[in-house]
Order: structure tokens, then C-alpha cells, then sequence
DNA sequence: GTGTTTGCAAAGTGTTTGCAATTTA
DNA sequence: TAAATTGCAAACACTTTGCAAACAC
């Protein structure tokens, strides 16, 4: 997503209405490297930006990026959702001291074969998350 | 820990004392398999099994328990926490739609060479996360 | 007795929801 | 103008905290 009406097109393409509030998150979210964002993150990145929007519209159009597949939820903490938009598989270096999510770079992690689920369940996704901690703490 | 009073011995190695509540929770915990719990769940159980506890305790408890190494907190869900009266080294699959946690029997899957951390941390645990859908949805 | 632990109720955190007002197409 | 979206405030689920009463040693 580079320009502005590329990103109008792209959340029309993703059946979402390209409107102010969007729009203007998609190029916080999606301009620039990849980013890891918790809700508040990016709520108080948008009133610094300028960005008219409340925190109710924030985890909306979170969660509704994710539905559209714009975002991948990353299940680090107990008590807060993290948002990637690094949507590639890959997994997480997490240092909860700071809250700071970090992706492994591909091929850094090998995953052997997978388990064989349960009867009656398949694999949906396998998430790894290497916890960190500040060296000689 | 099998009897009654070997659980008081193992509290008070751990550094905690045997009152009431934790020697009941430590036997509901730790008698029979292995088990994940939520406090929620550990609450309706004890409540069940006619133990006056508060859910203030069962959260007090739960935590001293882990930071005594006598659990370990297994981070699937964001939203709620679990506990493992497994603490050896293994990973999890995880049904989001029901709540259940279940051991990945050790073997079923290979980590291979965790990845180099980032410069000043250093790899404190790894979580697997294996989330699991039911068959055919 | 002294220090620890408990239980309650209140507060806290992160998230979701109901609904009227606004905006988009 | 019809349908979708927003923002607010209230509600929510889970967890933690402050403090007086109860308990363990």
C-alpha cells in the first residue's frame, strides 16, 4: 500500500468502506516496514498523528483488518492483543517486560513435523513465541 | 504429592505455608494426572468439592504456586490465564472455541535450533502453541 | 503475640457493545 | 436516502489490590 488511493482500493478490495477513519489507519498500519501494534499503541499513534478516531473504532477496525486478512493477531500475552502486519507465517520473539514483539526471521526457527492433532481436530495454526529477558538480569 | 501431610511438607519446602486453602488446592491440583486449569475453573471446582476459598486466594494461590515452581502459567489465550501442573518442558495444543488446553505429548514435536536472540536478551522459554479447530467446520 | 494469609469489596485493565449521530456511496 | 460506520458511555470479563479480620506458628 503506497499511495493513498492504493490504499482506497485496497480496502475496497477487501469489501471494507475506504472511510476517513480507515483509511487513515491503513497507512499508519501498512506504510513503512512491518509493524506489531497493541490497540492503545496505535490509538495514541493516531492522536499524535493528528487521526480523529475513538478506541471503540480502534479494536473495530483491528479486528476487522484481521477478518479481511490485512492483519494476523499474535497471541504473545495474556492480557493484551498484538497486531502484525506481517501476515507471511513466521513466529514471535516476545519481551514481556516491555511489551515489545518482535518477528523471528524466516528460517531462523525450524519446526519439525507437526503433531497429530486429537481425533476430531485439525491443526488451525501453530504459533511459537521465544520469551526473552534482558541478558544477565 | 500423595498424602495429606506430604503435601504440608512440600508447601513449607516451597516456602509457603500449609494453611487451609492452599493444602486443599495444592491436593486438587496435584492428586491424580496431570492437569491445566483456569482460576475460574479451580473456583467452581473447589467450591464443588466444599472448599471455602475466595477467588481472590485461588489467584494468590495460583501465582505463589508458580512462583514456586509447583505450576507453570501456559500462555494460550489472551484473556485468561491457565496453569499446568506439568512444569517439565513441553508445548500445548489449544482449542480457542471451547477453552481446552491439552499437553503435546513429548516427542510428538521437534524443536530444532531455537534462533540467535537479539543482542542484550537472552532466551528465557519457548512456547509452542499448536491451536487446534474441530474437524470438517 | 507476631507476622502471614484470607476474604471482601472496590478498583483496575483491556475489550466489547448498544445506540444515536454521522458519514459514505 | 439507505446502509454502513463512528463515537460515546456503559457494560464486560478477568485480574489485582487495600485493608480489617482470621489464622499459623
Amino acid at each position: 500500500m503506497g499511495t493513498f488511493s492504493e490504499t482506497i482500493v485496497d480496502l475496497k478490495r477487501a469489501g471494507l468502506r475506504p472511510t476517513r477513519q480507515r483509511v487513515a489507519l491503513a497507512r499508519l498500519l501498512f506504510t513503512g516496514g512491518h509493524r506489531h501494534v497493541s490497540a492503545e499503541e496505535l490509538f495514541q499513534e493516531a492522536k499524535a498523528g493528528g487521526i480523529q478516531v475513538s478506541l471503540a473504532t480502534i479494536y473495530n477496525t483491528l479486528h476487522q483488518f484481521t477478518d479481511a486478512g490485512l492483519l494476523r493477531e499474535v497471541p504473545v500475552d495474556s492480557g493484551q492483543s498484538y497486531f502484525d502486519t506481517n501476515i507471511s507465517d513466521h513466529h514471535h520473539f516476545f519481551v514481556p517486560a516491555t511489551g515489545t514483539v518482535m518477528d523471528i526471521s524466516d528460517g531462523a526457527l525450524e519446526l519439525g513435523e507437526l503433531p497429530t492433532p486429537p481425533d476430531g481436530f485439525e491443526i488451525d495454526r501453530v504459533d511459537v513465541v521465544v520469551r526473552l529477558k534482558v541478558l544477565n538480569g
